[in-house]
Formats: structure tokens, sequence, C-alpha cells
DNA sequence: TTGTGTTAGATTGTCGGACAATATTGTGGG
DNA sequence: CCCACAATATTGTCCGACAATCTAACACAA
């Protein structure tokens, strides 16, 4: 557990409000109803919200307050641009790694559920074991300032956001590049695994590509 | 010029005075001053605080307040390692873009003083620079949220944690390697400018892996 | 002298209320 | 139905308060 404080509690619940789609994208939080709902004062809301913003949780806009961060086309693509470069990193340094019995064995936990009989269900359910998966590999990679860097990059809120567009074809094809990558990286082919990565992640630059407008946000104002 | 509010007018200030080392690493941040300096309410400062620790400027400990973020040897590494990729991607797409005249203008506009006559003479000028050159690739690089990520790397932070350690003969390397990667990325030639980029970090990597122990916090925390 | 416990002061964490500025909503007239 | 305008809701910023915690000075014993 990072800082005890209360501010750090209140911020966490907030997010995990917006990754699981508590809280969907576009969404006002009005500070009156959080100060009643968490008991605490504006000041700490505030600060909070100041924290969740430069995290790319949320955006703050002046005089209209904050609202759960809504990406534009454009925002989406290049995060998963970016996404591609610093995943091929991950994959790579974490077929590295394999050797290593802690990091691998802390991998293959992590991905067992891939190979499990029990399917995906619904849109929601895979956003959850989607992000686990490639915060898997960053643990894994090693590098906790990585980690961090990915986690702000919101996986869970643009999928969330683009939920609406997601397939059962789109879901098994996810799931069958997973396999591939964790494979690839369990055998420590470092190329391999950084190659695979980043065929999933143009293959999602491209999902997004496909997406219909009216999933983004208008103007990246 | 982003938010007009008075906020993020004293996030800027604030920023200003760690890049340009009025405000070193480590140094403790006392609200109490700062709100009478300013003229803000210890409010507004604590929401400024929050959002310069999310943007790695600063380091909140819980009871003691603010200090300029002051990096262990692995996060510098680790941060090293991050760039390398980010910046290979952004020297790419970098020289890719090239063809388009402005695009290629600003660039120019922001590199020639690399081949000016006037020699860089201290390292707090070197650092200036360094950024001001490192920063053209991305915004030239064309993805904004990466240019975004990019700036939260806070490499005027490191480098003035760690100008102990720069020679004469580190700063001529160093700008011998930028005028490099700038003739690389306006011949048009991704692979050239990706390549020079690279080296350039990795060297700029074995640079942190030799400053002494003194200059980096000790414990991660 | 040096180490140590104690106490006073400095600083932060959080709260509550206040008020102007701005945004949103509801209402009546055209 | 659309527009102007008043009423309300919401945010931006300030102030002062208080307990919790940290820091520094100081006295005292070894």
């Amino acid at each position: 557990m990072s800082s005890t404080g209360k501010l750090a509690n209140i911020v966490e619940r907030i997010e995990t409000r917006i990754d699981t789609a508590r809280l969907v994208s576009g969404q006002r939080l009005i500070e009156a109803d959080l100060t009643r709902e968490f008991g605490i004062s504006r000041s700490l809301l505030r600060e909070a919200f100041r924290q969740l913003a430069a995290e790319g949780a949320i955006e703050l806009v002046p005089n209209r307050g904050a609202v759960v961060r809504r990406l534009s086309r454009n925002e989406a693509l290049e995060l998963f641009e970016i996404r591609t470069e610093l995943e091929g990193m991950a994959a790579r340094r974490a077929a590295g790694r394999m050797h290593e019995p802690a990091v691998r064995h802390s991998f293959e936990t992590a991905t067992q559920c891939l190979f499990s009989e029990a399917q995906t269900s619904g849109a929601q359910e895979y956003i959850a074991e989607n992000e686990a998966f490639h915060r898997a590999i960053f643990i894994a990679a090693g590098n906790d300032t990585l980690s961090d860097l990915a986690r702000k990059m919101r996986l869970p809120l643009i999928m969330s956001q683009l939920s609406g567009a997601l397939t059962a074809g789109i879901l098994a094809t996810s799931l069958e590049e997973h396999r591939s990558i964790t494979l690839a990286i369990l055998s420590g082919n470092a190329a391999q695994a950084e190659a695979a990565t980043r065929e999933h992640l143009v293959r999602a630059t491209q999902f997004v590509s496909g997406v219909p407008e009216s999933l983004f946000r208008s103007c990246p104002d």
C-alpha cells in the first residue's frame, strides 16, 4: 500500500470506480455529491481531483469541474502508438527475465487464467482481464517507473469508453494474441515476445481506427 | 497557454524554478513561505503541489510536505531506459515528417543553435539547451501525448541533480551527438535517426551509471 | 564532552465556512 | 419552438481553525 493517508484512499476509490465503469467516460463529478458521499471536505476532494487529472483519469474543465476523461480518436491513437513502443520494450525485457524463478512464477500465475476453460463472458470482464494481463507484462519487465507510466495510460478507461465497439470476435482474437505473447515471453525469446506484442498493439490501434466517431469526444480542446 | 486559471500559473512558476535550478533536488518547499511569496491561499498551493507531484516534479512526503524530487540511481536508470524507447520512436517519426515544410522549418529553427559558433558555457546553460533539443524532437514527432509524456520525465530536473558530474568532455560529446541526430532527422532517414538517438540515450544511461552515489537519493522509499 | 530525554515551536493534514464568478436550469414572452 | 432573463447550482479561491506530527533547542545525566 502506497501512502496511507486519507487522500490516497479517496484517489483510489474514485480511480476504482472509473476503472470498473461505475463512473463512465464524460460523466461529471460534482464536488458536493462526492464530499457528502465520502464524508470529506472540499479541500481534500479537490486535491484528489488534481491528482486524478494529472494521472489522466479525469479532466478538469475550468469553471465546470471534473469529468471522467473522454478521449478523442486522435488521443486514443496516440496513446496506442506509445503503448506499442513501451509494451514492446516491456515484453522484450520480461522475456529476458523469465529465468529468474520469482519473476517467472508471478508471471505464470498472472497469466494462467488465459489458458483455463472459463470463457470470458462480457465486455466488462474482458476489460479487467485485459488490464491484468498487460500489467503482468510490465511488472515482469522489472522497471517500476515503466509500470507506473503504463498505469497512467489508463487502459481500462479507454477500453471502457470504446466497449460499445467490442465484439465477441475481437475478444476472441485478443485472447488468442494474449496467449501467443505469453508463450513467447515464457519461452524467453525476447525478439519474438516483442514482435508478438507489437502486432497485438498494432491490431488494437487498427481497432481504434474503426470505432465509430460517436464513441469519441469531438474536439480535443 | 493552457489553462488560464490562477492555479495553473502557480504550477508553472514552481515548475520553472525547478527546471532552472532555482529550486534544487531535495530542497524542501514550505507552504507558509510559498503562500506568502505568491500571495495565495494554502488550498491553492496544496492543489498545485498535488499536480506537481503527479507530474514528477516534486515529491510529497507524509507529514513532511513537499520536496523537489530527488531520484535514486535506479529511478534515473529506469527513466533513461524508457526515454531510449520513446525518444527513438520520436526521432524515427520526426524523420518521417521532415518533408512537411512546417514541421521541418520549426525543427530547423529549434536546432540551428547547435551549429552556431557560440559555445555552451556552463552546465546550467547546457541543461536548458539539452532540454530544448530533446523537446524539439518530440514536437517534430507530431504526437502530442508523447510530448506530454516526455515532459513528465523531467529531463532538466534530473540533469540538474546530476550536474555535479557533468564535465566539459561530456558536454562536447553530447553536443556532437545532438548534431548527428539532427542531421539524420533532417535527412529523413528514419532508421538512422532512431539508431543515433538510441546510441545517444545509451551513452547517457552509461553516464548515469558512473555518477557518484552521493548525487542520488539513497533509498527509493 | 557527549548522549539523551523533554519541551516548545514549526509545519502539515484536514476541516468548515465564506463569497464572488461562472455555469446551468427553469420560466415566461414572442 | 426559440430567445432573454431570472433563479439556482456549482466552482474557484480565500480565511481561519485545530489536532497530529515533525524539528530543533535545551537541560541534564553519564
